[in-house]
DNA sequence: AACAATTACGCACCACGTAAGGATA
DNA sequence: TATCCTTACGTGGTGCGTAATTGTT
């Protein structure tokens, strides 16, 4: 039995719902299904009855939320004990990111961070990859969440912590196709960031690697925000190019669609986000309580 | 986090040594080693001081044992709370085993259930897999445990809980050579098991498999008993073919050593154990429970 | 040299999301 | 039929053991 599967349960306990449930967690609604199915094995019995207004405790299931909740709060009193030893408390945190993670991602997970942490002063600052990366050499942040290529001078040795899609975006009142082959593309009216985002530098080696001329697209404008992006295509000036986490929220609204790439096309498109820091001997415990935080999986980090 | 991680973490603790849990837990080492380093990366602290006399706990891994130990009782608490509402107490269950995993396996899997749901009578019959089977269709065991096929007649659903490697074995100051080619099959003295015996049989099939004429081999000895076998092999009277778990304990003290097959053999030389039970529709929660209890991963089932 | 933990690697199983299926008011 | 949960399936990540390596006395 895993901890995390006990705030799964008691997250269907109080909403009632698999489904609600699994849009607060951020996870699909099987998987929250299959969680609490393995529990049911688990313990040899039915946690839920379940109908289609939502589901109910058993009374073997009303057992199980009552030592749940008791195993998580002496679980989260743990994490606050530990952190006590770490001399965590009124120490401050600066994260710099660049536009992607920082707009789209970073905002809930240092809230989650400042909620499981309430006595660290954390803040988050953004702005493009080389600022950062001046920003981190410099220690004016403390860590560094960004796009693109870290120059291997600045001695800083990135590391993976998530990876993003890039998708092809437009109205969906404009397009009505799901595929783009080759040949549309060149053809379609294309608004791009430009190149001081790594989204872009990423969309340049794609077309490099599809041995495709840059000047043989159709580039109506480039813009230096992704909001600015995103109103544009909404409003259907063209098409473009986003990160899926950045887009996700107006796609479930029906104001931008995706479209996808033929198979042709020989490149994946995803983006890396990278963590950097400076690697002193005696890194602050919030450092390394922060970079951990960020890359232990299945607590969703990024939400 | 995993309640089972917690249940690493104590242990290593008490015995102050990674390497001692991990025979303790019938795990690796460096399973227990990458299980108290996961821990570590969690929390974002040492929890252990490693020197080569052994293991001693940090101040922050203090505070997680102290915690860890209460968590552990909860859960313990949460499980037998479930035990009553499922009316285990008082039940009794019978399960019934062929001759490898009941003298092998099963011993310390029903201690384990025995030492978990102490108010549950449960009873260990061994038999050949024909005489568990007909038990089981009689009803005068509630579970059976067996190797080789079950006849689809019986309406059993049999489902594989384990696999075990079959090897040939023969006395460490007989023979020197580490490895079997088909030439040399055919002119070592075999002693085999009768073919009331798994074992056997999937050794026959083995034969046909690789085409070698039963006849053609140099049987010495058919013997009833897997003890009286490796007695025998143990005198150098003798090369024979047994189940890894059998074997394991007269292999580490040196007086039986695995030869493995060449490359060419075509067959893989495993055998499978099946849980079988009366499909009854309203099963009594004993066999679920238990039947849980063999299925659940990571717990040491067979131990 | 001996002992104990860590790292490397390959395999099997588990967790996830997407998509299709099933049950119930 | 609408709503919600379950099953099926493919992919990537985790956990495991074996074997080689490192580190400490």
């Amino acid at each position: 039995m895993k901890i995390y599967q006990f705030q799964i349960f008691t997250t269907v306990v109080k909403v009632k719902s698999f489904s609600k449930a699994a849009s607060l967690l951020y996870l699909s609604q099987p998987a929250v299904s299959k969680h609490i199915k393995s529990m049911e094995e688990y313990y040899g019995t039915r946690l839920f009855n379940r109908n289609n207004q939502g589901v109910s405790l058993t009374s073997a299931g009303q057992t199980v939320y009552d030592y749940a909740k008791n195993i998580l709060q002496t679980h989260e009193e743990l994490e606050k004990e530990i952190d006590k030893h770490l001399n965590l408390e009124n120490s401050q945190l600066i994260v710099g990111s660049s536009v992607t993670p920082g707009d789209y991602l970073l905002p809930c997970t240092v809230w989650t961070f400042k909620d499981k942490h309430p006595k660290i002063d954390i803040k988050l600052q953004i702005g493009h990859t080389e600022d950062i990366i001046k920003k981190v050499l410099k220690e004016e942040v403390n860590i560094g969440i960004v796009e693109g290529e870290i120059p291997s001078e600045t001695n800083l040795k990135p590391t993976t912590i998530m990876h993003d899609k890039l998708k092809f975006i437009a109205s969906p009142t404009e397009y009505e196709q799901d595929i783009f082959t080759i040949e549309e593309l060149k053809d379609i009216p294309l608004i791009l960031l430009n190149e001081d985002f790594g989204i872009r530098q990423k969309f340049n080696q794609f077309l490099e690697i599809n041995e495709i001329d840059i000047n043989s697209l159709n580039i109506v404008a480039e813009m230096g925000s992704i909001t600015a992006i995103k109103s544009a295509v909404e409003s259907g000036l063209g098409v473009s190019i986003a990160s899926h986490s950045a887009i996700k929220k107006e796609v479930y609204q029906d104001l931008l669609k995706v479209i996808n790439m033929q198979n042709k096309f020989k490149d994946r498109l995803t983006i890396e986000f990278k963590l950097i820091h400076q690697n002193q001997t005696d890194q602050p415990n919030i450092i390394t309580r922060f970079t951990k935080f960020l890359n232990i999986q299945n607590e969703h980090i990024f939400c």
